[in-house]
DNA sequence: CGGCGTTTTGAGAGGCATCAACACCTGTGG
DNA sequence: CCACAGGTGTTGATGCCTCTCAAAACGCCG
């Protein structure tokens, strides 16, 4: 689908995923495992760094969150994008000792699949190129996406693009709507959307006012009316129906109820 | 490299670029010849645009500037990409009637690489796999830099971040500097940095006050000091020395003097 | 209970957008 | 040759949004 929800032909209509992991609805794990090292489990504590150094290296986030993150020589943080369960982590960008780093957000479980070792027999694989073009294709329309949200939505168009966002993401249906933990601080947030934390929390209580979502807690909410909230952005979420497509967000939705 | 000038391994270092078009440093287009339909150039007037639809198709900039351009539904406008001569362009977004398109910001030609027709033959071409890895992998590279550009920099620092990109992307050496055309209107460059016209003409003439640039005329400009320029910016020019490798750089420079 | 990190809220300042007026250039037609 | 219109670029005044700095409230855990 285009950013807006206009439909263009699906490459992968028709395939039903094949996962491994429970929550991975990625079929890369099903296309490796035939002939390259079995998918490493990795933990990670909250803090905690992954360098891709000159290997080429994929992980699937099981459970947690994990961001691709930058810093500028003064401190200034920008996280690029963010991996929930069932996304894939591909850090095509940086290399060794590049100012790009994958971070754990939360304490995470991932995947890691190493393309580096046999890389010249994989490249003989039609179907590993597919799935590979397939995964670089859904990077570059999230960054594009996030690339425009942060060139010309405001404060508050921003804000309810991301809960929009993480409620496809991470929200779990209950009675009359959707309740979403949030496993991100404020500055994190912030980071992510190019703002500051103190004007995120700003924005969270405007957005309270507004009745478009309800703060349980400062790291839960709940949404009675997504429609709503999701209008008041002027872009489609990433990881809303129009991007990802209908089916593949029920498969992942149907996982965590 | 990172996105700071850290040095990481050239995937291609050794090999010379095979070019067809003059300009086009890129080996895409050797490395197709041999077995998809040769490539055809197209000429565009001003605004024309492109509209990859479900096809997968490739364009080389061999003239001019095009642009990736998105619309929100109230009109803002925000330029995802720039290409310029020996740039590729590789719309991966979006679709049919997706809101994003290819528009020429100037005249321009380009050589258009159709993929659609043999994709599943290609597929098991190792070498053309490798290449698009390749390309895709320097269209996420410069996609995550304007994305840090639009989250953390002031509008001075875009400005700057872009000057100093033009003149690696267009700057023709001069006695002592670098002598740059801008093919784009104030506008233009507004929507690609995320700016407003109105503000980009006034950092501008700070940019002429502090003395880090010359303006012959609107759409000319001259850089003694690149160095000065670039340090005014917290982050590498995607096509500067640090991103695009100094060799590529090489050579392109070389093809304007 | 007291410390610590996180979140919230407030006051002030600065940057950018908006609206408006004006200068400049180019091409057209009288 | 000049007048004029349309597009583009510059500059000014004003207001809003967001950042910065600061203080207080809240939650968590030893």
């Amino acid at each position: 689908m285009g950013f807006n929800g206009t439909r263009y032909a699906a490459p992968d209509s028709g395939q039903p995923p094949l996962a491994i992991c429970p929550p991975c609805v990625n079929r890369i794990c099903g296309v490796m495992s035939e002939k390259a090292p079995a998918p490493r489990p990795r933990e990670l504590q909250r803090g905690a760094r992954l360098d891709a150094g000159t290997s080429f290296k994929v992980w699937t986030v099981v459970d947690g969150l994990a961001a691709l993150c930058t810093a500028l020589p003064d401190g200034r943080r920008q996280i690029v994008s963010l991996s929930t369960p069932g996304d894939l982590l591909c850090p095509m960008v940086g290399g060794e000792g590049a100012d790009l780093w994958v971070e754990a957000l939360t304490a995470s479980r991932l995947c890691e699949l190493d393309l580096t070792q046999n890389a010249r027999a994989l490249a003989d694989d039609a179907a590993l190129s597919a799935e590979l073009f397939r995964i670089v294709q859904r990077q570059v329309t999230c960054t594009s996406i996030h690339l425009i949200t942060l060139g010309r939505l405001d404060g508050m168009e921003r804000v309810c693009l991301f809960l929009t966002d993480m409620v496809w993401r991470l929200g779990v249906r209950s009675e009359g709507g959707w309740r979403v933990h949030l496993p991100l601080s404020r500055e994190d947030i912030a980071d992510y959307l190019g703002l500051n934390a103190e004007t995120v929390s700003r924005i969270f209580s405007r957005v309270k006012k507004s009745k478009l979502a309800t703060f349980i807690s400062p790291t839960d909410f709940f949404v009675r009316d997504i429609e709503a909230l999701q209008s008041r952005a002027p872009l489609a979420a990433p990881h809303g129906p129009e991007v990802l497509g209908r089916d593949q967000l029920e498969a992942m939705v149907s996982c965590r109820t």
